[in-house]
DNA sequence: TGTTCTATAGAACACTCGTTAAATATAAAT
DNA sequence: ATTTATATTTAACGAGTGTTCTATAGAACA
């Protein structure tokens, strides 16, 4: 007898154990606060919650759960990108290898996406799409993006890259800039290589 | 004879342990962390900590020790702007009225400033400074503010409110776009209302 | 000088904790 | 029907926990 739902209540009550008190709560919490018999059962779903990785503990330790879902998550933060230069898209061991700048960012801002990082701005190529020198751009790196999505598309001819919303168009694409004020440019289908995504466009002043 | 080093190592051990565990450590933890001789004595200096106000302890419960800080923090988000009316300043009781809408930031985003808001931009009013409609920007409410910094100023005559960078020139006042290639307006002192300094712009784009 | 406040020290108490074991119950699979 | 995997029940052990008590020591202060 599968019984998920009795693990998504204990799951909750961690959260409101978190929430409620800041800290989480011990097998016998769990037992009273989901109605539990007896400590093995809980015991029993806690073990397999951590089988199944939706929490961790620390064995022999009171009140070492954990759980999985984070609020903050960490991306990278990579270099300058500069006029001419194709957006830069982190190789894989970018991902593994720890020692880099990291952006804090809170988990609500990225929603649950995957293969998150954020460039530093060096510059003022990209004013038409209302992004200044030093601005923070947080990017999901995808290689197709839908109609009307802000994408840094690599321009194979002029060789160079550039932030606009995107438009597929018969027989060509149309790259609208953010700055409505400004005119789309047009450009043939074979010439533009999807970089990525744009998640977020971030600014700090007054440091 | 006042010793506040140990407790700030007491403090930063705390901190050690959230990052590396996930958890607060046990008061017998401490002893062996930070080398000292007995219970008592963390129990002490843990209890001074309290009365400080820089930890929170639940009576008998283990593990319950929660730093003061915090990493998260909410900030209210005011309503539309609009131009041609003033920036809205939260009032005395907008920061005490919870149920409003909120917006999370990262602590190391804002620094330790108080008074911190959120507008959200409504309209393309604010395109010379970089802001899109939709965008949202992040406040703190102050009258003052250094030269060079971008403050939400509130033109008396104009009846306008817009976001630039203020330099105070002999007789009269700059206010510099944050586009470059836009020209500065100047106006006079008595002409102009410091409303807030800008502390972050934030664009959020693919939801 | 004596008093007061803070820090340190060692020991002990009462209690809660995570864990385990053995037996049983229930559902799914073959 | 038999086997297998999952779920529940009851009970208990031993280790680790926050707390408290008493005693000592030094510094600041009047």
């Amino acid at each position: 007898m599968r019984k998920p739902e009795i693990r998504e209540k204990i799951l909750e009550f961690i959260r409101h154990s978190f929430d409620e008190r800041g800290y989480a709560p011990t097998v016998r919490d769990i037992v009273k606060g989901c109605n539990l018999s007896s400590t093995s059962v809980a015991q029993h779903h806690l073990n397999t919650l951590e089988k199944e990785g939706r929490i961790h503990r620390d064995p022999q330790v009171v009140r070492s759960i954990q759980l999985m879902k984070k609020d903050i998550v960490e991306v990278p933060l990579l270099g300058a990108i500069a006029a001419g230069k194709p957006i830069p898209v982190p190789s894989s061991d970018t991902w593994t290898t720890p020692p880099e700048e990291t952006l804090k960012l809170t988990a609500d801002m990225i929603g649950n996406k995957s293969n998150i990082y954020a460039l530093k701005i060096k510059g003022t190529s990209m004013l038409d799409a209302l992004i200044d020198d030093g601005d923070i751009v947080v990017m999901e790196a995808v290689s197709t993006a839908e109609d009307g999505q802000m994408v840094a598309v690599w321009l194979k001819d002029e060789q160079e890259a550039t932030l606009k919303k995107i438009y597929r168009e018969p027989g060509r694409i149309r790259l609208q800039p953010a700055n409505k004020q400004m005119k789309p440019i047009y450009v043939k289908p074979q010439n533009i290589e999807v970089q990525g995504k744009v998640v977020a466009v971030l600014r700090r002043l007054s440091r």
